[in-house]
DNA sequence: ATAGATGTGGGGAAGAGTGGGGAGAAATGT
DNA sequence: ACATTTCTCCCCACTCTTCCCCACATCTAT
């Protein structure tokens, strides 16, 4: 999943899903805090292999995890394309109305549109990618 | 199951389960004891997994295992979606009106409000998250 | 310019959560 | 055994949220 597309959420708590994002997360999908004061959208498909993984996890490990779940919600999209996302997980990453929603590779991130702009313009600069590639060594 | 449900139980004792957790749950499922101050809810096939593996284990096991049975509940939804939580269970957690049903992958569980909030604030801190995360490696 | 896809906004129907009345079953006391 | 109380569960009613549908603006590509 790639690029940034910035979309506003409406009165009704709406957030239109860009199509390109749409095409990869699927009908279907979940979306879960992140360690950045930001969302994390993933497929259906990405989200079963990661429950998997979790249950061949010991007791005490899965329990760990509950943060994950319980903070998550599973997102259908309706007739426009749209999803509603839950006040809860708004409030997390401080969505009111305007959102950026960046393409990060695995997974779609939703950041509300001002805290991406101060951590784009922060991380990409050229001794940053710089430091990205030489990191990847491609 | 995955979020976070505000309900409260009313005046009869009776608990409405969310429809999202309740579309997973079935219509007939268990309520059980946790190791934590909460009731955890497992869906019919779930509980029938859990027993399959108790019935494998040695009898002096299967033994230990009793508290989990003793404690546990078979609910049925009735036409309203609700359930009717026996008074044992709800002393167990400490349930009186306002509960926290919250998904939790495999289960459900369901907290006092409170004591809900207070286990989330100290387990969804940035750095929680990141652990989580990073353990998860995904 | 025109057609098709995409993002935004709002009306209105359907569903979800809550509360209460009341019939029938189960438990209790006489 | 009978009457009384308690408990369980069905139904109905109300409010609020969610979701479906239609309309319009914008943008892209032909």
């Amino acid at each position: 999943m790639t690029g940034v597309y910035r979309h506003s959420i409406d009165a009704k708590g709406r957030l239109a899903i860009p199509s390109r994002i749409r095409e990869e997360l699927g009908e279907v999908f979940y979306v879960t805090i992140s360690q950045e004061r930001c969302l994390a959208a993933y497929s259906a498909e990405s989200w079963d292999r990661m429950m998997e993984k979790i249950k061949a996890m010991p007791r005490v490990k899965q329990t760990k995890m509950r943060p994950l779940f319980a903070h998550a919600a599973k997102c259908e999209l309706d007739s426009q394309g749209r999803i509603l996302l839950p006040q809860a997980l708004r409030d997390f990453a401080g969505l009111t109305r305007d959102v950026a929603v960046v393409g990060a590779g695995e997974c779609a991130e939703f950041w509300d549109e001002a805290a991406w702009d101060a951590v784009d313009v922060v991380e990409t600069t050229p001794e940053n990618i710089a430091e990205v590639l030489q990191e990847l060594d491609f």
